[in-house]
RNA sequence: GGACCUGUGGUGCAGCUCGGAGUGCACGCCGGCCUGUCAAGCCGGAGGUCGCGGGUUCAAAUCCCGUCAGGUCCGCCA
């Protein structure tokens, strides 16, 4: 609604009947002077730009803040603007009033021009006003409306929780905040509500959500900053499918919002499947290339590489791109990747039959490679990847070589949303042979398989499931504990005692005791939800101020030293730091 | 903590392999011309700590070492 020094926006140009007065307010996009006697200036507002065509005016500047006050027309004959939204209109003879100069600005504005991060940061309020970061960061907006009332039609309640919290050593690394009125004391920033929302749960209020900051103090990537968003959920006298059900109706919602009444199928996959056939928890499977099982295969093998527990094989994606250097840099990838090695093997037509050439095709016998190829589905010109090692290792190596291989033929517009389930309740033992929680030691463990938690721990499946979004971990959750006796057997399994457990969650188990309903929850990271869905690769370009892979704000150069008399009353006092 | 890529007028690049005067391109900026352009056009001009420090050399943007900054990734992210 325009209001203010402005009656009208860009947009709203085409649709007014000639001669109607308006007063459109913005940035001067563009001057194109013809002489004493032609002006054009471009005015650009969030909605687009519209030209205004003036007799004399040289003292107008790009970037400077203007209202034109004049009359809207069409286009002379002939002089229409195709390109633009509103290239049939323009403003003619208007007064342009300078509301604020501007300087020349540091980069381009156009978003035909690559200009550098570090650049775009330094200048983040003139970065923003680019066309695409005006469209990203107000698609986040929509997609945060569109969760909202998905949520609130089913019935969720919407309530904030404390960002100064207690510091749980479980987890993330934490950020802490001293605190002032307890002078050597210290708040932490939550990694997530999790506990918090569970207290709600205890509380009653049996549908609860946010849309909530969380912080950790680990390292950036282009998919993770410190602090970040999610949609948090948690509901009560609910299973699995209930809480898959709300989530995937938000995200429908979600996606019909943005994309304009667009469909989504939400499938499933089981952890073990994801892991086997794309050795990855969050598998990109769009452009296919899955990973073949060919242990079987290598079984009796005299190839030392390949006797291993698990072989893996891989189709590569782009096999005319795989020269002798490229496959040993894909051998070292390998390496790299924490796998004893890589081999390859090329398949070439061969009269009826195949040929193939390999560091190893003198000790591979003929039925090895006939099954190798057989199983593989491997023809003239492929060339077949190999990780033999722990299942785990095999698999997770080769995925990654497969994403880092074949990303670039996914086809962007595609919109791959699925839940990965059944994730192991653990994920490996610590140096004290204990196993350590996947999620976190209050995710509800498989009913199935709850005698195992004795006897195989690693094999127990737990209630917990992933979303994900063309291969980024779109979001996480789990049904909880809320038996004693459960909970009792995990921590025993963890080998936390009941001292450390009562010192670390006293709270929660404590308010477990007074009737704690069955209850589990989700949570969406909105960043890397609105990052995919504007079709950018790195969640940076959907949040206004984000900060650099070393953790700097490069417009406030935060973070800042304090000077002593500052951290006195906080009880704090900073030791010279060596840098360098 | 580690690997790799990048750093050259305000912006984006080329120059770096094979050392030889701050050389070049595009955009922007300043000035002039120009009455229908739209990333306007034409002409002219200004603008440089080649990220920083050290080394090699008669000579370094270029080679070597270190360092800082940005990015991608590994570790890390219950």
């Amino acid at each position: 609604m325009a209001a203010g020094l402005r009656t009208a926006y860009a947009a709203d140009l085409t649709a007014i009947p000639p001669g109607t007065s308006v007063s459109i307010c913005g940035w001067v996009n563009r001057i194109r002077q013809h002489g004493e006697h032609l002006v054009f200036v471009d005015v650009r507002d969030h909605t687009g730009i519209v030209q205004c065509v003036l007799a004399k005016r040289d003292d107008l500047r790009p970037e400077y803040v203007v209202q034109v006050s004049g009359e809207v027309f069409p286009r002379p004959e002939g002089t229409e603007n195709p390109q633009i939204p509103t290239g049939s209109v323009e403003i003619r003879d208007g007064i342009v009033t300078v509301l604020s100069e501007a300087e020349p600005i540091p980069f381009s504005l156009d978003d035909r021009v690559e200009v550098e991060e570090a650049t775009r940061l330094r200048h983040r309020y003139l970065d923003l006003r680019r066309e695409r970061m005006q469209r990203n960061l107000r698609l986040r907006a929509q997609i945060n409306s569109a969760i909202r009332a998905a949520m609130e039609e089913q019935g969720f309640v919407e309530i904030e929780t404390p960002l100064l919290w207690t510091p749980t050593p479980e987890g993330a690394r934490e950020f802490y905040v001293p605190s002032r009125t307890q002078p050597g004391s210290f708040y932490s920033l939550p990694q997530s509500p999790q506990i918090a929302k569970q207290l709600l749960m205890v509380a009653g209020f049996d549908r609860y959500y946010q849309i909530a900051r969380c912080l950790r103090d680990e390292d950036l990537r282009s998919d993770r900053q410190f602090e970040f968003t999610q949609l948090d959920v948690e509901a009560s006298f609910v299973g699995q499918a209930d809480v898959h059900r709300f989530i995937s109706n938000a995200m429908a919602r979600v996606i019909a919002n943005v994309f304009d009444g667009r469909t989504v199928d939400i499938g499933t996959i089981s952890w073990r499947e994801a892991m086997g056939r794309y050795g990855s928890d969050k598998p990109d499977r769009r452009f296919g290339h899955p990973l073949v099982d060919v242990t079987g295969v290598f079984a009796k093998t005299e190839v030392r590489a390949l006797s291993a527990p698990h072989v893996a094989a891989l189709l590569d994606p782009e096999p005319t791109s795989l020269s002798r250097a490229r496959l040993d840099q894909l051998v070292e990838r390998a390496r790299a990747l924490g796998a004893k090695g890589l081999l390859w093997v090329k398949v070439a037509q061969d009269g009826e039959g195949y040929s193939i050439s390999s560091p190893v095709s003198k000790l591979l016998d003929r039925s090895e490679v006939e099954q190798l190829l057989e199983q593989t589905g491997a023809g003239d010109g492929d060339v077949i990847l190999l990780v033999a090692d722990e299942w785990e290792k095999a698999v997770t190596t080769l995925g990654q070589i497969r994403l880092e291989r074949g990303r670039h033929l996914a086809d962007p517009k595609e919109l791959d949303l699925f839940w990965v389930v059944d994730f192991p309740l653990f994920e490996g033992l610590d140096e004290a042979g204990k196993p350590i929680s996947a999620h976190h030691p209050f995710t509800m463990p498989n009913e199935e398989d709850l005698d195992l938690l004795e006897t195989d721990p690693l094999s127990v499946r737990s209630q917990s499931y992933d979303l994900v979004l063309n291969g980024w971990e779109l979001g996480s959750g789990s049904i909880r504990i809320h038996r004693a006796d459960i909970q009792r057997r995990i921590f025993s399994t963890l080998g936390i005692d009941e001292e450390t457990a009562n010192s670390r969650f006293g709270f929660l188990l404590e308010a477990f005791r007074y009737g704690a309903p069955p209850h589990g929850g989700f949570a969406i990271g909105i960043d890397r939800l609105a990052a995919l869905l504007a079709g950018e690769t790195n969640i940076r370009e959907i949040i206004a101020y984000p900060k650099t892979q070393s953790g700097i704000d490069l417009m406030t150069q935060a973070p800042k030293q304090l000077d002593a008399a500052t951290l006195a009353p906080l009880g704090l006092t900073v030791r010279p730091v060596q840098r360098g």
